[in-house]
DNA sequence: TACATTTACGTAACCAGTTACATAATAACT
DNA sequence: AGTTATTATGTAACTGGTTACGTAAATGTA
């Protein structure tokens, strides 16, 4: 097991690490999705969330509620509908908006899936060592970026350009 | 300001938390190098400072050292070498092998890039709060994925399949 | 009521990683 | 020395995000 360059570089290393492990989740999710179950794909597991609970959506509130580019819920979305576990029907009052929900095949499929997001869940606890801290740091960071960006940032702290 | 789904969703909602902070870094770092020097991308940094220390690196052992995949590193290299920031010389002893090493054009370009390096780790350190409490929480994340990853836990916790 | 603006969704091209496969050079073995 | 295994690099197809641009429907306004 050799030294972790990354790691041995402090600050300087912390955004590669981060884009490691987001990856390495990533990849391990989807790995373990395809071991159990052949078509579902982790990123999945919000939208399903999401119209568990809110029955209908457009792509634009998933986009916002989310955080993501509304061209990558698109994406998602068609993938989701081409397999068949999402239904959409246009809004009779707005012709631009989808409404999409939760198909039956869905449906069907969530006690199962149900299963997977504890075991995920569980795995997450074991890996954080059954306490928040890391959980509260994240928060902490994701709150000053939303005071000042990373490039606000870097741009004010740039001597003398 | 709305209410953060993912963040109220507990251990379920880390991963893609991560991934979220994780690209605004990298879309962010993008932004500032693009407003600054225009043909210099994020993901150089690391292979920079590599071959600073280095001298001269073959491509197995860059992905080796940052821990990401040789074609990554191939991918990468190809574009740096496009825009003429890294020269290579075949190993004379083996033909296989490329020495790669910093051009020129770029060892000239390094007294700026380290100036926004270093606003970069400055920022960083402002967004963590001067102190090392999500590295050190991170490291730990680390640690017990190399002993047992995700995917790995996820299977040993999921109940009777 | 016509025109301008905004909103919702879609498409294209890009970035940054992955796995799976291919190929050529070297090393190892008998 | 000839065959087999391993190593170094390259290529293709995929995932999962982005920004920039386009278009049609709805809304606001002169």
């Amino acid at each position: 097991m050799e030294a972790d360059f990354l790691a041995e570089m402090g600050y300087t290393g912390l955004t590669g690490r981060l884009k490691r492990l987001s990856d390495a989740f990533i990849y391990q999710t989807r790995d373990f999705y395809r071991e159990h179950e052949s078509d579902i794909e982790p990123n999945w597991h919000m939208i399903f969330l999401l119209l568990q609970k809110n029955e209908k959506m457009t792509v634009t509130e998933i986009a916002d509620t989310l955080q993501l580019s509304h061209p990558a819920i698109v994406k998602l979305i068609n993938k989701m509908k081409k397999r068949g576990y999402i239904d959409a029907e246009i809004d009779p009052q707005d012709n631009r908006k989808y409404h999409l929900m939760l198909s039956q095949k869905a449906i069907k499929k969530l006690p199962v899936l149900e299963q997977y997001w504890i075991a995920g869940e569980k795995a997450l606890e074991e890996l954080l060592g059954f306490n928040t801290r890391l959980l509260e740091e994240i928060k902490k960071l994701e709150d000053r970026m939303a005071e000042a960006d990373f490039k606000t940032r870097m741009d004010k702290l740039l001597v003398n350009e």
